[in-house]
DNA sequence: TTGTAAGCGTTATCAA
DNA sequence: TTGATAACGCTTACAA
């Protein structure tokens, strides 16, 4: 739409173009007045740097990529919007991709990536991938890559990823505190390291209470309503009632609720429940969803500065793991009154 | 990370950087074999052409702004997604920005657009937006923006919206049919077109049942939950109880029907329900609620095709509207058994 | 069918 | 403090 160069404003003050370039980038001697003049000028006639020509000179593309499994559920469009907030303020832009839940779809996505130059990439691995060969030669040839949320523990990079084990623990605490007995933790997606820490979580409040676990109380559901539907539906069948259930998934938390609620049990006077992740509807369902919430725009930011501190100091940089903390926000779904 | 370029193919081949190009882009003349040795060498020496050296020549950056009012609701991840899916495919790269339903962010993301130079811009206007003149003038001076969803009927370009007035009567008639007779429409929020449109549907479908319809069917709602529920209070303080309510957005649907329930009213034998704009969570509520769904992913694509063809045809382009049909996914909520 | 060379709009080196 | 100029990697007239 714009056509106005550098080159038309040196024509039009009789200086050259360097002295315009310089004006712009202030790391360069240059008289002041000729600078506010050039400036002016330039504001006057309308000029717009062309981004393209430099990010061809400074060989830098000012483009990051973010690859995130899913875009449905309001958690990664939260930590994007969180990310992007650094980005765009270094001016960066930022390319967003997604891998639903695949691992094929991630690689290309990544490659994809590559090929449109971007100066690092800030990854969140779907629930599919096992095989992560190609991120580790990605990283070991220097590429700059932060991980997020959903991590894997062989790569060594950058990593920002909630404190599951803690706030599952304190969740659970909170439903021991209550003073239920039969506590069962609904498992979510196994191939996702934050699933078994927050099964570790869940036994870690048992620990410290020093009361006795069985393993019969962790179930394995996933992360789904179905899958807490499916989980629900078995433990009538099996006429095996908790009187408290911890899920890591809200939406699963909510999924067996439904089918308990229809087969007549009170929550929480039956059964009470706690879920993980908070999802806008923990508080709007009936009765409110007792969850951990997590901190998704403040993982989005702290991520992409991660990822520009290993872009500008390529070389001297040694990964960094950042550990975010939540909230258990306690409602009416596991508390009796 | 990648420093092959084509002089060095060309060096390596003994031609010339031109021919390198031209076997890239196939519209040129050249011998089938000297193409298929160059493409053969450049993967070996494992050649990616840089994107910022082309889209400097060609003045194109192939670069496509997004700018929706919010990202929390799946709505517009779901139009985006489809939406990049057409553009991925074309060889274009998205920028996503989100103005948080705030004009000011709204103008900052298109002028950060045009700053970044994209090729053009794929729309939904903020329920605060009120002057489009900028968005005018741009269009005006050739720039290509497609509106989609959220439209200002002022502005003349290309765009995909979905028919709501049909709907809206659709879901309305199946109420009539029901044989339901004090029947309220929650509107949806004032400054939005599709609020009036949906209005528009609840009252077309009593002009086409021949019903006389009273002004006080219509009720000032919103599109949240908490404005679903101070509706619903409304009601029952007034004591004006209808037995059907037809709200312009699920959320607020949602609202209203936890009030009623928590008041001893039952869905849908005292009250039905019908929704709008289908959320995920429409089937798993209780009872699960009859609500009109949109096909989101192919609003983004069909906005991105109009966009692409805008941008490939300019000076010889006319705008079009896109009218995409929906679903009534019929429910619990609105069927008296 | 291929090569030469100018040009895209910047930055950056060197000289003035 | 400023200017001339090469360079970034590619496309594209024009020439051969």
């Amino acid at each position: 739409m714009n056509y106005i160069t550098i080159k038309d404003i040196a024509k039009k003050l009789n200086l050259s173009v360097s002295t315009i370039s310089r004006a712009f980038n202030n790391k360069y001697d240059i008289k002041k007045e000729t600078r506010e003049l050039i400036l002016k000028t330039a504001k006057e006639m309308g000029y717009r740097p062309n981004p393209m020509a430099k990010k061809l000179v400074q060989k830098r593309s000012y483009n990051i990529g973010i690859v995130v499994p899913e875009f449905i559920n309001a958690f990664f469009p939260e930590v994007i919007i969180g990310a992007q907030e650094i980005f765009f303020k270094k001016g960066y832009q930022v390319l967003i991709m997604q891998s639903n839940e695949n691992y094929e779809n991630e690689l290309k996505n990544v490659q994809a990536l590559e090929n449109n130059m971007v100066d690092g990439i800030l990854l969140s691995i779907s629930s599919q991938t096992t095989n992560t060969d190609y991120y580790k030669d990605l990283i070991n040839s220097g590429f700059p890559i932060v991980l997020f949320n959903r991590v894997d523990n062989s790569i060594e990079s950058s990593r920002v990823v909630f404190n599951n084990y803690k706030w599952a623990l304190f969740a659970t605490e909170h439903l021991i505190d209550q003073n239920y007995k039969r506590i069962i933790c609904l498992k979510g997606i196994n191939s996702l390291i934050l699933s078994h820490e927050r099964v570790k979580g869940f036994k870690g409040a048992f620990l410290k209470r020093k009361i006795e676990i069985d393993k019969n109380q962790i179930v394995e559901a996933g992360i789904n309503f179905e899958d807490g539907e499916r989980a629900a539906k078995k433990m009538i069948d099996d006429n095996n009632i908790p009187d408290a259930i911890f899920a890591c998934n809200d939406l699963c938390a909510m999924g067996a609720m439904k089918i308990f609620k229809k087969n007549g049990y009170r929550i929480p006077q039956d059964i009470a429940f706690v879920g993980f992740t908070e999802t806008k509807f923990a508080e709007l369902i009936d009765p409110p969803l007792t969850s951990v919430s997590q901190p998704t725009f403040e993982m989005g930011r702290k991520a992409a500065e991660l990822l520009i501190l290993q872009i500008e100091n390529k070389g001297s940089f040694t990964p960094q793991t950042v550990l975010l903390n939540g909230q258990l926000n306690i409602r009416e779904s596991s508390v009796k009154n």
